[in-house]
DNA sequence: ACAGTTATGTTATATTATAACGAATTAAAC
DNA sequence: GTTTAATTCGTTATAATATAACATAACTGT
C-alpha cells in the first residue's frame, strides 16, 4: 500500500531514473490493457519522452525530439498523444508551466500536489491527503462542488538549496 | 481585521458589484501611493476592465475592450499593465485559464485559493489559512522552500449547482 | 531647464494550442 | 475473411497567448 502511493519527491534526489521510466511504462501498459486503451507506439514514445527526466516537457519540445528521431509530425500529433495520456492519468499537465510531467502513481489518479523547483526545473509530485482534504473541505464549506484541484508550489528544492552549483538537468 | 480579509466568495452571490469595483480602485490608489507606484490612466483602466466582473479576463479580451474604447494599442501595452498590477498584488493570474482576475484583498498579498466555476466561469478568491498552512508545511516536510502557491479548484459553484438556468455572465 | 528614469508606442515574432478534413489503420460484426 | 464502424493518424491552416527589441514620450527630482 505505502509502496504503491510512492511519493515522487525522489525527483529531487539522485536516483536510478531508468527505473522510473521502466516502471512508468509497465504501469501504463497494464492500465491501458485494463481499460482497452491503445498505447500505440507514438503514444508510448511520447510517454517515454515526457519521462526522460523529472523536468516537465513542453509539447513543442517533445515534437522536436520526435522529429530528431526521424518522425515527421505536426503539433496535433503530439497534442493528441498528450490528451490520451492525460485522459488515462498517465501524465499531468503543469498549468503554471504549460508543460507535462509523468504521473508518479497512475491508476488512482487523485489530485496531486506539485513541487516545482524554479532553479533546476524539476518537479516532484506529492499525494498528501491532508492537503487535498483541506482543500476539498475548504471548497465544500463554500458550497462549491470541486472536481479538480490544481496545486502547484513554486520554490527551491532541497538539492538546489544545499548545492548552489546545482543548476540544471 | 476580519473585515479586511474579506473572503471573496461573494463572487457566487448576487451583490452590488459596483462596490467591488470602487473598493478595488480605492485600494489600488492607496497602495500605489504608498509605494510610489504609478497607477497611470492605462493601468487604472486595465484594472477596471479586469474588475468588470468576477470572470477572469484574458489579455486579448482586455485589449479588445480598450480598442472598442478608441484606444489604439498593441499586446505589449496590455501585458505591461497586467505585469504592473501583478507586481503590486492588485490582480492575480489564474494559471489554468491564462487569465487575470482582481485581487480581493490587495496589499497583504499572501497566497490565495481560487474556486473556479466551470459553468459560469466566475472565480472566487479565498484566503483560508488552514489550506495555505497545510500546503506550506507539506512542502517544508520535503525540504522544499516554497515561494508561491498556485491553488486553483475547478468545479461548480453553489449558484450554478442550485440554479440550472444559471449559465453565464 | 536638464538629466535620468520610467512608461508607452510600434513592429515583429515566439510560444502554445486547436479546427477541420481526409486517409489509414484497427476492432467488431457479420 | 470480408465488410462496417470506430479510432487513430497525417496534414494544412490558423487561433490564442505572450515577449523581444528598440524608438519615443512623459514624468521625477534637482
Amino acid at each position: 500500500m505505502a509502496s504503491k502511493h510512492r511519493q515522487n519527491d525522489q525527483a529531487f534526489k539522485p536516483h536510478d531514473h531508468g527505473r522510473c521510466i521502466s516502471a512508468a511504462l509497465a504501469e501504463a501498459t497494464r492500465i491501458c490493457a485494463e481499460r482497452r486503451g491503445r498505447l500505440t507506439p507514438q503514444r508510448k514514445r511520447v510517454l517515454e519522452l515526457v519521462w526522460r527526466s523529472h523536468e516537465p516537457k513542453g509539447a513543442y519540445g517533445i515534437l522536436e525530439q520526435l522529429r530528431a528521431e526521424g518522425f515527421n509530425g505536426a503539433p496535433p500529433t503530439v497534442y493528441r498523444a498528450l490528451d490520451f495520456l492525460l485522459a488515462h492519468g498517465l501524465i499531468h499537465r503543469i498549468e503554471s508551466l504549460n508543460a507535462y510531467t509523468g504521473c508518479a502513481h497512475p491508476g488512482d489518479c487523485h489530485s496531486g500536489q506539485f513541487l516545482i523547483c524554479s532553479r533546476c526545473n524539476r518537479v516532484a509530485e506529492l499525494a498528501d491527503g491532508r492537503v487535498s482534504d483541506s482543500v476539498a473541505s475548504c471548497a465544500a464549506q463554500h458550497g462549491f462542488e470541486a472536481n479538480h484541484q490544481v496545486i502547484e508550489i513554486q520554490g527551491i528544492c532541497p538539492r538546489c538549496k544545499d548545492d548552489p552549483q546545482e543548476t540544471q538537468r
